[in-house]
RNA sequence: UGGGGAGUCGCCAAGUCGGUUAAGGCAACGGAUUUUGAUUCCGUCAUGCGUAGGUUCGAAUCCUACCUCCCCAGCCA
C-alpha cells in the first residue's frame, strides 16, 4: 500500500487556527470510563489525542471518568492502563481520576448556587420526565426552580451528608426548560447514589453527571482541546454553559468527530458484554474480538492499528470502515517482518519412494523471501514427509498447480517430486501419496524440458512438532451485524476452526515471540501462555492473499 | 415532528474565499514477474460530487428548495 498524500483533517486545522490565534502549551486528554474493555474505536481515539500531542508538541492527559459507581471497577481501569501503554502512551505516567476532582467539583456547584444558576430538585425522576417535555414540546420549570440560594445550599450540603435517600433530591443546572437543545432543559448534574465507590469507596453520597464532570476535569487539567464523539455534540451548549458560568482560567474546546466503525464486527459495549457473557466467543480476549486485548492475543500489533487508523482518517461523517483496510494493513506490515517457516495445518503423508529410506537431503531455506538479514535455517527432507490436504486432488479442476496422479509438484526449497499412486482406507479417505523424487531438481531447478508451476509446503515426518493451530475468521458472516434484528444469529459459524492435528517444522521454536508466516497459509501467533508446553497454540492472524482460493469460487 | 450533525466511485477520503482531464488508499477486474497461486510491478475503475432549480463565461465548490441517513426526551457516559 503506498503512502498516502498527508493532508490534515478537520480537527488539526481547527488547532492550527488556534495557533494562529495565539493559543499555546496544548493539551489534550482520552477520558475513558472504567466499565467495559476497550476496543478498536477507542484505539483510533487514543491514537488521535495522543497523536495530536506529540504533533503539536504538546500533552495528553489519560483520565479516568469514573463518576458512576454502579457500573466501575479497578479491573477495568487496570485493563484500561494496560492497553493505553500497549499502545505505546501514558507509559511513565499515572493516569488521573474525575474521582478525584470530587471535592472541587462540589466547590464549583456550590458556586452555581451561589449565582442561582443551579438549585435543588426535590420531585422524583418521573415528574421530573414529565417535566422535561418532548422533542416537540417545551418542558416547564419545576416548582423548585426558584428556591432561596440558602436552602439549595443546605439541602445540597444535606445530600453530601447522606440525609436523604436515592432518588429524594437532584441538583440541577438552571438553563432554560423551553430549549429546543433537551440537553439544555435544567439538566442534573448531582444525584445521591449510595454506593460505595471503587476508589472514593463511602466519602460521598453525591455524584456529579457527565455534563457537569468532563468539562470541568477538562478545565483543571487545563486542556485545551476537548476530542469526543458525534454523539456529544448537541451536549457542547451544555459543555460551554458550565465552563462560561464557573470561574475558570481555562476554556477548553470540545470537538466531536465521528467514532470507527468496522464491518464484520461489533464494537457496542453492551452486544460485546453479551458476546462474552453468554459464552459466544471466549472472554474479552478472544482472538476474533475487536477488543484490543482481543487483537493483540491475535497478533494484530499497535503499528497495524496506527496506520490502520491514519488511513482511515477522522471526519465528521459516520462511516463503516471495511475490515479488508484493517487485513490489508496487517499483511502489510507483516510482509517486512515476518518470518517465513512451514506447518502443516491438516496433515497427510506422501511417501517418496525413491528415496533411500534414512537419505536426509540438508536443505538451507530462507527465512524471508526478499530481506536476507532474517538469515536461513536448516531443513531436512526426508523419505517420509507431510503436506496439506488440500494441496492433493484424486480429481484436479482446472488450473490445479498441485498434486494429482501423475502430475508434479515442487516441495518448497526442495526438489520436484511426481505422484505415482495413491492409498485409501476403507472409508475412501486418503491414507498415503506415493511419489517419485526427480533428480536433480534441487535450487530451483526444473526437470528436463517441464516447468513447474506448482510449489507446496511440507514438512519432515521425521524431524516435527505437534501443534495447535486456531484458524481465526471474521466473526460474523454479514458486514453489518448491527443491522440485524438479533446480531447474535450473524455470527460466523466458522469464525474459530481448531486445526488439532497441525505439524510444523521444529524451528518454529526459535521465532515463538514474533508473529511468523507458515508459508502459503498466512500468519500466526503463538498463545503466550503455551510457550514451554509441549503443544504450541497458535491463533491465525491474518490468511495470505489467495487467489485460487477466490478463482475457484467463481 | 423541535434541535444538532452528515451526504464526493462498492468502502474510506482529498478537494470548499468558483477556473486545467474530481487526489490517494481499500475493494474489484485485467496483465507481467515470482522456488509462497504470497510479495512486487503495470494497467482498468466518478462527463460525475444526495436531488431539482438558479447565479456565472465557468460550480463538487455560491444561492434556493427538497430528499436521505445519524444523534438527542438517563438521577448513563
Amino acid at each position: 500500500m503506498s503512502e498516502n498524500i498527508p493532508t490534515k483533517n478537520f480537527i488539526q486545522k481547527i488547532i492550527d487556527d488556534d495557533i494562529k490565534n495565539g493559543q499555546q502549551n496544548l493539551k489534550f486528554r482520552f477520558p475513558p470510563e472504567p466499565n467495559g474493555y476497550l476496543h478498536i474505536g477507542h484505539a483510533k481515539s487514543i491514537l488521535l489525542n495522543y497523536g495530536l500531542a506529540e504533533e503539536y508538541d504538546g500533552s495528553c492527559n489519560l483520565r479516568f471518568d469514573d463518576t458512576n459507581p454502579s457500573t466501575e471497577n479497578q479491573e477495568f481501569v487496570d485493563s484500561i492502563k494496560s492497553d493505553v501503554a500497549w499502545l505505546g502512551f501514558n507509559l511513565d505516567k499515572d493516569p488521573l481520576f474525575a474521582s478525584d476532582y470530587f471535592e472541587k467539583l462540589y466547590e464549583f456547584a456550590h458556586e452555581l448556587i451561589n449565582k442561582e444558576l443551579a438549585y435543588v430538585d426535590s420531585q422524583d425522576q418521573e415528574t421530573i420526565k414529565l417535566q422535561r417535555g418532548t422533542l416537540t414540546k417545551p418542558g416547564i420549570n419545576s416548582p423548585f426552580r426558584n428556591r432561596d440560594k440558602e436552602t439549595n445550599i443546605q439541602l445540597f450540603q444535606q445530600m453530601r451528608n447522606g440525609d436523604f435517600n436515592e432518588g429524594e433530591h437532584v441538583l440541577r443546572a438552571k438553563i432554560d426548560m423551553s430549549s429546543p437543545n433537551l440537553n439544555m432543559r435544567d439538566p442534573t448534574i448531582y444525584r445521591i447514589r449510595k454506593i460505595t465507590h471503587y476508589r472514593t469507596g463511602d466519602k460521598w453520597n453525591i455524584f456529579p453527571m457527565y455534563d457537569f464532570t468532563q468539562c470541568l476535569s477538562d478545565a483543571i487539567e487545563n486542556v485545551t482541546h476537548s476530542i469526543c464523539t458525534l454523539e456529544f455534540e448537541d451536549h457542547r451548549p451544555l459543555y460551554n454553559w458550565v465552563i462560561e458560568n464557573i470561574d475558570l482560567n481555562c476554556k477548553p474546546k470540545q470537538i466531536e468527530f465521528a467514532r470507527l466503525d468496522l464491518s464484520f464486527t461489533i464494537t457496542s459495549k453492551r452486544k460485546l458484554h453479551t458476546l462474552v457473557t453468554e459464552k459466544k466467543v471466549n472472554g474479552w480476549d478472544d482472538p476474533r474480538l475487536p477488543t484490543l486485548k482481543g487483537l493483540k492475543k491475535r497478533g494484530i500489533t499497535p503499528t497495524i492499528l496506527e496506520r490502520f487508523c491514519k488511513l482511515v482518517g477522522v471526519t465528521k461523517k459516520d462511516a463503516l470502515i471495511d475490515v479488508s483496510l484493517l487485513e490489508t494493513c496487517a499483511r502489510d506490515e507483516f510482509d517486512k517482518k515476518a518470518p517465513r517457516l512451514m506447518a502443516v495445518l491438516d496433515p497427510v503423508k506422501v511417501i517418496i519412494e525413491n528415496l533411500p529410506e534414512n537419505e536426509e537431503i540438508s536443505i538451507e531455506a530462507q527465512n524471508h523471501p526478499k530481506d536476507k538479514t532474517f538469515g536461513t535455517r536448516k531443513l531436512k527432507l526426508t523419505k517420509e514427509i507431510f503436506i496439506e490436504s488440500t494441496d492433493f486432488e484424486e480429481n484436479p479442476p482446472k488450473k490445479f498447480f498441485r498434486l494429482s496422479v501423475g502430475k508434479s509438484v515442487r516441495l518448497r526449497y526442495g526438489f520436484v517430486i511426481t505422484c505415482t499412486r495413491i492409498d485409501k482406507d476403507q472409508n475412501g479417505n486418503i491414507n498415503t501419496i506415493y511419489c517419485n523424487y526427480i533428480p536433480k531438481t534441487l535450487n530451483g531447478v526444473n526437470p528436463e524440458g517441464q516447468k513447474i508451476k506448482g510449489i507446496i509446503h511440507w514438512v519432515s515426518a521425521s524431524e516435527n512438532m505437534k501443534l495447535k493451530v486456531n484458524l481465526i475468521d471474521r466473526l460474523f458472516s454479514v458486514a453489518e451485524p448491527n443491522r440485524e434484528n438479533d446480531f447474535l444469529t450473524a455470527l460466523n459459524p466458522t469464525s474459530l476452526v481448531e486445526m488439532a492435528n497441525a505439524i510444523g517444522e521444529t524451528n518454529l521454536l526459535e521465532f515463538v515471540s514474533q508473529t511468523v508466516q507458515f508459508e502459503r497459509l498466512g500468519y500466526f501467533t503463538v498463545e503466550n501462555q503455551t510457550i514451554g508446553s509441549d503443544c504450541l497454540v497458535y491463533n491465525r492472524t491474518i490468511t495470505l492473499r489467495d487467489s485460487w482460493g477466490k478463482m475457484k469460487k467463481n
